[in-house]
DNA sequence: CAAAACATACCGTCTGGACGGTTTTCTGTC
DNA sequence: GACAGAAAACCGTCCAGACGGTATGTTTTG
């Protein structure tokens, strides 16, 4: 009888760190390492604990999408409620939250969604609708070429930054993120 | 005994073919469904054929991203030959090289990189590398915040090609195009 | 005391890969 | 050009471990 089954239980908790362990495993092992014995063990958990909350593989992935792109809706809703000029407000949001200063833990979690997208074909469906859905809310201040070069870009840099790729010294950095903003103005 | 046995042999084609159909794979059904059964019999040829050509699953993986860095090489040289102007030669090389109309199949295979290099974390220094190389030859044309703004831009468009999320019309890529052609002059 | 939140044990299948066999192709020799 | 090896290019079988998932318990909580 191990002590695990004996202490206090926070079931949101649980659930919550096995998300984060998934992400974390993808991440680092990629997502042949997301495995239901490897997750449940780095969260402190039995497989079984973890079948309680997540029925079977595919919900756990989903639950991950799921809570990610919750996450970002929040993320990307503050930016631009503190954005006064309409015309680019969200492309300048989608800046500040995916372009941040490389190493910061905050930034490290859209990564995840990256990963899970590309290892799960059937969750690009519901990442194409979740695009459309902010295309369709901020056309006319976010539909411009350049507007949308922008957010490749910055897609580009994430992409970068995932794969490890040598990109840019913090001043250049700095000097692209100043850039960014000012192409979201034009 | 059956009568693929007794078939003309075709090594490199064979090796071609498992490569092929393993970048197939990975690109249609996702990274796991990449095993060394599902590809030595879509390849028409027995696990143990495909043993023969790369010792483990490791080495065929690797064979791919050989494979394709080496196209890569190939396309981008060929691209920088025909352009006269060496300032932005690369950028220009790398444009149209990665950002072709869509479903065009030499555009296709290069997705097959990214997701290689997603789900199999160990050739993400081998990509380093191949980037850092390339940085180096090109420093001086190509080093402008512009330039790499442009080359981000079109990875983000890769990106979003690759998982399916709706991009641009065909007027409009066009349209982006020239602009990222133009940039990468400026 | 019922339901939720876990744990433990177990099973069928899939997967990577080792191994030995068979056929074709190559290579040198006459 | 013929012919004997030798090597290369396959095939088929088998296995150990990993993996996803089930079934059944035990403890905690409301």
């Amino acid at each position: 009888m191990s002590k695990a089954h004996h202490r206090k239980k926070h079931p949101e908790a649980v659930r919550q760190q096995l998300l984060e362990v998934a992400g974390k495993l993808s991440l680092e092992k990629g997502p042949a390492s997301v495995t239901l014995d490897a997750v449940s063990q780095a969260a402190g958990v039995s497989k079984g604990g973890l079948l309680h909350h997540f029925p079977n593989k595919l919900s756990l992935l989903d639950g991950l999408f799921v809570n990610l792109t919750e996450k970002l809706d929040r993320a990307i809703s503050d930016k631009m409620r503190d954005d006064p000029e309409p015309k680019g407000r969200f492309t300048r949001a989608y800046v500040s939250v995916f372009f941040q200063p490389e190493g910061m833990e905050d930034g490290e979690q859209w990564k995840v969604l990256t990963i899970a997208l590309i290892s799960e074909p059937h969750l690009r469906d519901r990442w194409r609708q979740w695009v459309e859905r902010y295309l369709a809310e901020n056309v006319g201040t976010d539909s411009s070429p350049d507007a949308m070069l922008v957010r490749y870009a910055v897609d580009g840099l994430w992409l970068a930054d995932l794969l490890g790729s040598p990109t840019m010294d913090s001043a250049a950095r700095a000097a692209m993120l100043e850039r960014l903003l000012t192409l979201s103005r034009s």
